[in-house]
DNA sequence: AGGGACGTGCTAAATAAACAGCAGGTGCTG
DNA sequence: CAGCACCTGCTGTTTATTTAGCACGTCCCT
């Protein structure tokens, strides 16, 4: 039932994989793993993250994939909390700058990006 | 030598305190970490951080404070661009829009990013 | 129907992490 | 200068994590 209790590093690692692919066979995180361990210690493991309540399984026709229980945006709202507490000082701002400044960013992004801004200026005030 | 070994629960947030404080006495790291652990406990993670390389200490009069190796700027490109891969599908840009769309950017922080963004698009060209 | 490929549940063993305690050293304070 | 408070270095033990192995079930193919 927890969320926000320790996990370990296995555990995160498979989380993750779980948040990139969105759902996943116990297979696929295997290969997905670093350093991948053996199919059974795969499965020890997502079985842990269930008991925990980070993950679940559905029955996909006979097989079973996995998928993480807190959706996608919850979780990652709560990344981006962390790292910005830890690295920016706790100012979004400064992380979105941080960002723009990687130069991934291409100009239509740039510009899309833009008026996402124009209207949250609107809006706050 | 390494850096990008997997870390330890503690490991890891032993070393996000010190990101997060730039530099810190095992007390310090002591009281800021939860479920605090004996003092002993602390200053032996605070040696395998500096064996793995991750942390290094250095003495202000008669006692040791830790900081870390990698310089904060880079760690928090690291970590951030892990995030964008796990929760973003890759991209930055929806990252950034997160960031604007938390709603804890002040009005003059939307217009600075605003500017630094006219800007990017302007070398970006 | 027999055999192979692939799935699951469970459990025990090896490895790694986390922890606390002790010995000694230094400086400060009364 | 004796005692206290606080630091460091080291080492052994406990607890969690990570792992592999085995037994069994199901589907599919020939």
């Amino acid at each position: 039932m927890a969320t926000n209790d320790p996990l370990s590093r296995r555990e995160r690692q498979i989380l993750d994989i779980l948040y990139t692919k969105g759902t996943a066979s116990a297979a696929e995180v295997q290969e997905a793993l670093p350093d991948p361990p053996s199919y059974s210690a795969v499965r020890a493991l997502l079985r842990i993250l269930e008991e925990k309540g980070h993950a679940r399984h559905e029955a996909q026709g006979t097989r079973y994939v996995y998928l993480p229980t807190v959706p996608r945006e919850k979780a990652r709202n709560s990344a981006l909390s962390r790292i910005v507490k830890t690295f920016f000082d706790g100012s979004a701002a400064h992380a979105a700058a941080a960002l723009v400044d990687s130069g991934s960013l291409s100009d239509d992004e740039l510009e899309k990006l833009s008026s996402l801004i124009a209207r949250a200026r609107k809006e706050g005030r």
